[in-house]
RNA sequence: GCCCGGGUGGUGGAAUGGUAGACACGGGGGACUUAAAAUCCCUUGCGAAAGCGUGCGGGUUCGAAUCCCGCCCUGGGCACCA
């Protein structure tokens, strides 16, 4: 026999489940450790090897805290909702939560194969109604909610005072006033409709659907937003002291993009016929200092204004456009106008300049988004390269009121700062005194003011579809909103087998005939919540999640929190992070938790990525060959070809996904060579927050090493049915050689961890594994011992397997980490290089601590060096203590 | 276009101003075996050598894969964000 990692494997994690090994409790004689993986969703395919790199990099933390004396929260669920459920629903017929209970039971299994030490008793799945429950009263605790801008913060809509001339109007003005500063509203958003599929699409699910064939429009639909943008500057504030990498808190600060400038208005002339006489345009400006350069201005093709003050000549010319801007995607239309191809059409109306008094043209065109700002600009063609070209584009003027332009300005845009010219009273002004000048100018003839603007918008968070939590509120007869009594939640989802929504796009659970009705006449909300919801609060629910009376103990929440390391793919960077932290932020505000933030420690582990095999200049998705068509022209080539037709084929390293074919599968690689080969190659591959290719030749090397391993403490024999032998170990750590081996191994292994640098933390463990086998001196005891504790977290079967051989009794989980002895650090000597002239020429041995002139001395008399100078005479001679000696002529 | 990463042997990678290529894969050779697999050992950046070598060109430094400037290539993210 030789090492069976099969039984070995399945023995110990029997052993853990039945001693409940990784059971964690609220603790607080104990310092507390809570490291979280972003929770997977658990999708048909089952889990790829992409899927255990973080959840093994999590492990190993996980298991090296917990012997280091750390009270570990290390938990597993499911992020259950979505969409794939839903349309594997409408195409087999299988109800989203029979598919989804069998998603997950495979995906269960296949983590369990793994060895995790996750804490299975907190399993949280966020279709389950005892969970979503709690989503719906989050979700109330928003929706009953304002923004308090006096305190900065969240408070209850209960507390927000009422003023007298509301209240003096009545019940409905006060539920009104109330409706409009709560945290959740009802607002007419413009959503991606597809008419085909019948459902809402998200951006980035528009080109895929337009690619199929579908048409897809901008069209406005009642939707439930929140009110996120209230958070904007906290969002931004609070990353301060987060240990997050810095592209991470760079793509937040971005995506909320935070600028400075000013509100301007410009008055509509009233003349040739126009109706829009006496209205203004309100516009957002970072460079007011350009004020005197606006030479034109444009509104987005939705803005509200755009059907009043648009002149009779000009009204059919400019309904098309909008019209034809509304049946493209928002994503369509800023791709073609980032190409440089500008449209717009002049609306027939002119505004005032408020700077020069002049009279401007007023233009819409799809540059201008309604989303941002005011969703009007004033174009500043001279100083502003999108106004620039497009000035360029419709013959409009171009003016120069910034100095220090390169090139000619009606060649090119200036876009630096510098000095203010043509400006009147700026003139000679340095740009950033400019603005400031100008936004004061403006306020104090009201024609404007000081103001920040966020790209950040307000998050729309209800959709039309089956598989998600029903939002918690009815409609009543009189049209008012209200919430489902707390005692009454969760308002489950409803028996249905039909998920379309209606031609209008009503959501299918309008079709819930008897679910959405009550007897007093209300409504139930039929949209349903994003997945989002559910994976905005899961960390949450996991430091307590059987609690049938609230979320998540007050106790629970000030023990656990905040997650000390969160690892997961960078793809969640923003949207993800970004709705976690508020719904936080907002639970702070009210609170229900003590923290502003939820995660401490952020890590973006890379993606495992496939071969892929195409056509020689074809690489392209859907063109590729499966693998068991191809392969290499000689064992070990690079060069591939394709079995039948013999041509060369491109291999490319892809990320995995099933429709380029290149997926591997977790299963097939653990029953060839078990879980902890796996987890070990995973580790192996580089470093966690590099994208890697799996190669699967290269996990038979770490196979070799565990079985290694397997044998410093097992004899085995060739011969079937020759059960393996124990060796017989030296009792001790051994020779002062084998002591420092070992003990420089703890020493790597610890700080490694604590780095998260995994692959060389194995590799020193190589290391260990070759060096003690070479010694010639056997292996005592205590060295294999400590070893065990090593590479438990990393290989946690076999760890345990001999850890048990070694006439242990209970699971290593709970073991004190090793502790490096300091004095086997260092040795005797050191191998000191010589250098000349940075050249590398020598290496002698020195005593630990000899003087630096002995040491100069010994390097200068040594052969090597003496014929390396062949005589000339050393000018500077730099010694590195420790290390090196460098010698200049 | 903008932002953020990368670029080191045949391959994944190591080295965070001090010996370039740890560890592993793959290759070559050998031992064991009737044979193969498995295992073990040797070898493996290029070059006959002097030397040359971390995408390219410069710079700083006694010393640069590492720091600075310019360029090329490549991956990812965002994109007419006023």
């Amino acid at each position: 026999m030789t090492y069976d990692f099969r039984a070995i494997e399945a023995r110990w994690q029997r052993f853990w489940d039945e001693h409940q090994t990784f059971r964690a409790e609220v603790d607080p004689e104990r310092p507390k450790y809570y490291v979280l993986d972003m929770f997977p969703y658990p999708s048909g395919d089952g889990l790829h090897v992409g899927h255990p790199e973080g959840y093994t990099a999590t492990d190993i933390v996980a298991r090296y805290k917990r012997m280091r004396g750390f009270n570990v929260l290390h938990p597993m669920g499911w992020d259950a909702f979505g969409l794939p459920a839903e349309r594997y629903a409408m195409k087999h017929g299988v109800h989203p939560a029979v598919r989804t209970a069998e998603c997950i039971r495979n995906f269960k299994r296949q983590l369990k194969t793994l060895g995790f030490s996750y804490d299975w008793a907190r399993e949280v799945d966020t279709t389950d109604p005892n969970y979503y429950k709690w989503t719906q009263w989050i979700f109330l605790q928003i929706w009953g909610a304002w923004y308090d801008p006096e305190q900065g913060k969240a408070r209850p809509i209960g507390e927000l005072e009422i003023p007298a001339e509301v209240s003096a109007k009545g019940a409905a003005a006060v539920r009104r006033y109330r409706d409009e500063r709560r945290l959740a509203y009802l607002h007419d958003a413009p959503v991606n409709w597809c008419p085909a599929l019948r459902v809402v699409l998200a951006n980035e699910e528009v080109a895929e659907q337009v690619e199929l064939g579908h048409e897809v429009v901008r069209r406005p639909m009642r939707q439930w937003m929140m009110r996120i943008t209230t958070y904007a500057e906290r969002l931004i504030t609070d990353l301060e002291g987060l240990e997050w990498p810095a592209s991470v808190l760079d793509m937040q600060k971005h995506w909320i993009g935070r600028s400075e400038g000013a509100e301007v208005e410009f008055p509509i002339e009233g003349a040739d016929g126009i109706k829009g006489a006496g209205a203004a345009i309100n516009v957002f400006t970072t460079r007011p200092d350009t004020l005197f350069g606006a030479t034109y201005m444009v509104l987005a093709p939705e803005h509200p204004l755009v059907a009043r003050i648009c002149s009779d000549q000009q009204r059919t010319v400019v309904q098309a456009y909008v019209d034809a801007a509304a049946r493209r995607s928002e994503r369509e239309r800023q791709a073609e106008a980032a190409e440089g191809q500008k449209t717009g059409v002049f609306t027939g109306a002119y505004a005032k300049n408020p700077a020069t008094g002049g009279r401007v043209p007023v233009w819409i065109s799809d540059y201008v988004l309604m989303g941002y700002g005011t969703g009007a600009i004033m174009a500043v063609p001279g100083h502003d390269e999108r106004d620039h070209a497009f000035a360029q584009a419709m013959d409009l003027p171009i003016v120069e009121v910034v100095s220090g332009a390169a090139r000619p300005i009606a060649e090119a845009a200036h876009t630096e700062a510098g000095l203010a010219i043509n400006s009147d009273f700026l003139d000679g002004l340095a740009t950033p005194q400019a603005k400031q000048r100008m936004i004061d100018w403006l306020e104090e003839r009201g024609l404007g003011r000081r103001r920040v603007t966020y790209k950040l918008r307000d998050w729309l968070f209800s959709r039309q579809r089956y598989w998600g939590e029903p939002f918690p509120l009815l409609h009543r007869p009189d049209g008012a909103v209200v919430a489902v009594p707390e005692d009454q939640l969760p308002v489950t989802l409803p028996p249905l087998d039909d998920f379309q929504p209606s031609e209008s796009g009503e959501p299918p659970l309008s079709k819930a005939v008897g679910w959405r009705e009550l007897p007093d006449g209300s409504l139930r909300e039929t949209n349903t919540m994003p997945q989002w919801a559910g994976s905005c609060w899961y960390y949450l629910r996991f430091m307590d999640p059987s609690n049938a009376a609230a979320p998540f103990s007050k106790a629970a929440a000030d023990y656990w929190l905040p997650v000390d390391l969160y690892i997961g793919g960078a793809e969640h960077a923003v949207l993800h992070l970004l709705y976690a932290r508020f719904w936080h932020k907002v639970l702070f505000d009210l609170g229900h938790v003590g923290t502003r933030e939820p995660f401490q420690r952020l890590v973006n582990q890379g993606m495992v990525l496939g071969a892929t095999y195409y056509p020689r200049g074809r690489a392209g998705i859907q063109q590729n060959f499966p693998l068991d068509e191809v392969e290499p022209v000689a064992p070990g080539s690079d060069q591939w070809i394709h079995k039948l037709t013999r041509e060369p084929v491109e291999v490319k390293w892809d990320k995995m996904s099933k429709s380029r074919g290149n997926v591997v599968n977790p299963d097939d690689v653990i029953s060839q060579y078990g879980a902890d080969t796996m987890r070990l190659y995973e580790m192996f591959m580089g470093p966690l927050e590099h994208s890697a290719p799996w190669q699967t030749e290269g996990v038979a090397g770490c196979h070799r090493f565990l079985q290694r391993v397997y044998r410093l403490a097992f004899e085995t024999s060739d011969d079937e049915g020759v059960p393996d032998r124990l060796r017989e170990l030296p009792a001790g750590e051994g020779s002062d050689r084998q002591r420092r081996l070992l003990h420089r191994t703890i020493h790597a292994v610890s700080e490694r961890i604590d780095r998260l640098a995994f692959n060389t933390a194995i590799s020193a463990m190589m290391v260990f594994v070759r060096d003690i086998v070479a010694e010639g001196e056997p292996l005592h005891r205590d060295t294999l011992a400590q070893f065990c504790l090593l590479l438990s977290p990393f290989a946690p079967h076999l760890a345990e397997e001999l850890w048990s051989a070694l006439g242990q009794r209970t699971s290593l989980a709970h073991e004190l980490w090793p502790a490096a002895d300091e004095a086997l650090l260092v040795d005797p000597t050191f191998p000191l290089v010589v250098q000349i002239q940075g050249k590398r020429r020598a290496e002698l041995a020195i005593p630990q601590g000899a003087s630096e002139e002995d040491v100069k001395a010994t390097a200068l008399a040594h052969p090597d060096v003496q014929r390396h100078l062949d005589g000339k005479t050393p000018r500077r001679v730099i010694y590195v203590p420790g290390k090196l000696l460098n010698i200049v002529v």
